[in-house]
DNA sequence: AAGATTGTTGCTTA
DNA sequence: TTAAGCAACAATCT
């Protein structure tokens, strides 16, 4: 599932190939995704490509914003030479894999001048786009909490947070609203690396606890984008040039229930919090 | 074949 | 008033 590492390698890819592309033509095949008037977008320019939490935020000339999410399986995929293929709108175009694009997920396209496009795909439905001016960004964006990997994100601030509740520590890792980008997947690896139950209650970690688990989340994240996020065994996430991420190679917990510890050799253990699997090492992870 | 899964919202309950 | 828990959303897999 896309999460911080995930949305940042795709805006990086995207922002590199989209900068002052036009956007020629919108195609929704699923109406429900795409909230607002599609046709606001046709003939604006691309200025760039931006992420907030697990937002991507299309910067477009006279003030509109694309905002686009995700959510469970959602990708972004881009393709440079559509124009060359003298494609007619839409046409099935042969994709790395031996993919076709659009494909059965494809769910909105964006064609764009002078070449390319952007097919939205999402197996799940749960993405969604949006297009609208800055109320609309702001909106999006005024209720999402710290982003991780910046200096605001250290001890003092994870103190502050955790204090005010009992909830459990991964819950409150996860929650978009404290801070943004940290899904599943990430809150998983970095309990692992600081050695902390995903079970235990925010406010009875400890000083020292907290600066391990502070350093963990950022160390983790980071490492996640240098790898260009985790394409997990039954997880949709591809970067924008259709190839999977490397980071599942290196996770320590996610999806290793009954496995080995790398550290102890201890069973690494699922179970459920907050309605999400959760996995670690109870031995490991007091 | 019902239940689990999964991020986020919004409702309900405490 | 606020925190915590949970259904709903769509589709797939078990």
């Amino acid at each position: 599932m896309p999460e911080l590492p995930e949305v940042q390698t795709t805006v990086s890819f995207l922002n590199k190939k989209l900068k002052n592309k036009k956007i020629e033509k919108v195609v929704v095949l699923s109406a429900k995704q795409f909230l607002g008037n599609p046709q606001k977008l046709v003939g604006k320019t691309i200025r760039r490509v931006e992420r907030r939490g697990k937002l991507i935020v299309f910067v477009l000339e006279k003030k509109l914003f694309l905002l686009i999410h995700l959510k469970l399986t959602g990708q972004l995929v881009f393709a440079a030479s559509l124009r060359d293929k003298k494609a007619t709108f839409p046409e099935p175009l042969p994709f790395a894999g031996g993919k076709v694009l659009p494909g059965k997920s494809t769910r909105i396209i964006l064609y764009l001048f002078p070449q390319g496009a952007v097919f939205f795909n999402d197996l799940r439905k749960f993405g969604w786009m949006k297009v609208g001016g800055e109320s609309l960004l702001k909106k999006e964006t005024a209720a999402l909490g710290v982003e991780p990997l910046s200096a605001e994100f250290n001890p003092q601030y994870l103190e502050k947070i955790f204090a005010k509740t009992k909830r459990a520590v991964k819950i409150v890792l996860m929650d978009q609203h404290l801070i943004a980008g940290v899904g599943n997947i990430y809150a998983n690896e970095a309990l692992c690396r600081a050695g902390i139950s995903p079970q235990r209650p925010a406010n009875k970690l400890t000083a020292e606890e907290i600066r391990k688990l502070c350093r963990a989340i950022k160390e983790v994240l980071k490492e996640g984008i240098k790898f260009r996020g985790t394409s997990a065994a039954d997880d949709a996430y591809v970067q924008p040039n259709g190839r999977q991420g490397r980071f599942q190679k290196y996770l320590q917990v996610y999806q290793r229930e009954g496995e080995k510890c790398f550290r102890c050799g201890g069973k690494i253990k699922r179970i459920n919090l907050g309605g999400r699997g959760t996995f670690f090492c109870p031995r490991c992870q007091r």
